[in-house]
DNA sequence: CTAATTTATGGGTAATAGTGGGTAATTATC
DNA sequence: GATAATTACCCACTATTACCCATAAATTAG
């Protein structure tokens, strides 16, 4: 079998009802316990992202130690929650993904879907392409500082 | 079945009876000891809070741990619990909210029901978008105090 | 290389969700 | 105690969603 993480870039188009295909790799590496849903959420870019639902319950829990009465950890918890939901897929591997989350990444008809390893993004191609022109330039110091985190010691 | 937590963002109106739609799905993730009834009560925000009747349980156990002596104490209790109501959705999953409660979150024919994994807020709209632009904007300190506490796994 | 299987995509239909409103039962008011 | 107001409980309509079947392309197996 495979990896259990996922990999890769996939090109999808949307469907009249709004119901765009997992790619069937990805379903694959999803464990039992997550019961074929996946979660969909906002990203921090301009895109989708896409947890298994055992990832998501860990972030729940994360969640769920913040105090509930200081505002800010009330305004953090909101703001992870209030895009999430849960999609289970139909027979065919497909999710009807929230109108909003299409709107936030600004899809209309195309997608990109980049396998992260433990996460999944949803892009529009065009700001995808956008991103990687302008957002994505590592000067220096980033390299210097990824380098250091990510060599195994 | 479902994840039984309380996710995502949902928009209705108030019908002329004064009656609010619980999601469907949030109908579903309560557990049978819950017996079909939210605790609706004030939340500390400008909003209304609702717990399953699980959890109010959970809630009423807290504060009974709190001090009956000092003064800050009783009156948190009080403010907890004095305008907390029980309420039993109807065979359409409508709840009719208290006017009080309606008042304090400013809530006049719009909602926005927001889930927060353990508990669900009932906002008026504007007032969403006001605490969205000014109030609690996090500032790096926020982020990073957040960031270690949620940090475990 | 061909057949069998899987994958991506399209569409039909039954079930459900959200909304509005009627009426009987209950409570409050005079 | 009669009447008004409120609440609880039905019934109905519409749009959306969930679930199923179908097909063509792609992949895998023999």
């Amino acid at each position: 079998m495979g990896t259990n993480t996922f990999t890769g870039e996939f090109h999808y188009s949307i469907d009249t009802k709004g119901r765009v295909n997992i790619p069937a790799k990805f379903r694959k590496a999803l464990p039992d316990s997550s019961e074929d849903t996946f979660v969909v959420t906002r990203g921090l870019d301009e895109n989708i992202v896409v947890y298994s639902l055992d990832k998501w319950r860990d972030k729940e829990e994360d969640l769920l130690k913040l105090s509930s009465i200081k505002p800010e950890h009330r305004a953090f918890k909101r703001q992870a929650t209030r895009f999430a939901s849960p999609l289970k897929f139909d027979g065919q591997g497909r999710v009807a993904i929230p109108g909003n989350l299409l709107e936030h990444a600004g899809i209309e008809k195309e997608v990109v879907i980049i396998g992260m390893i433990d996460e999944i993004e949803i892009w529009d191609p065009d700001t995808l392409k956008r991103y990687e022109e302008t957002e994505f330039q590592l000067d220096a110091e980033d390299i210097e500082a990824i380098d250091n985190y990510t060599r195994s010691s």
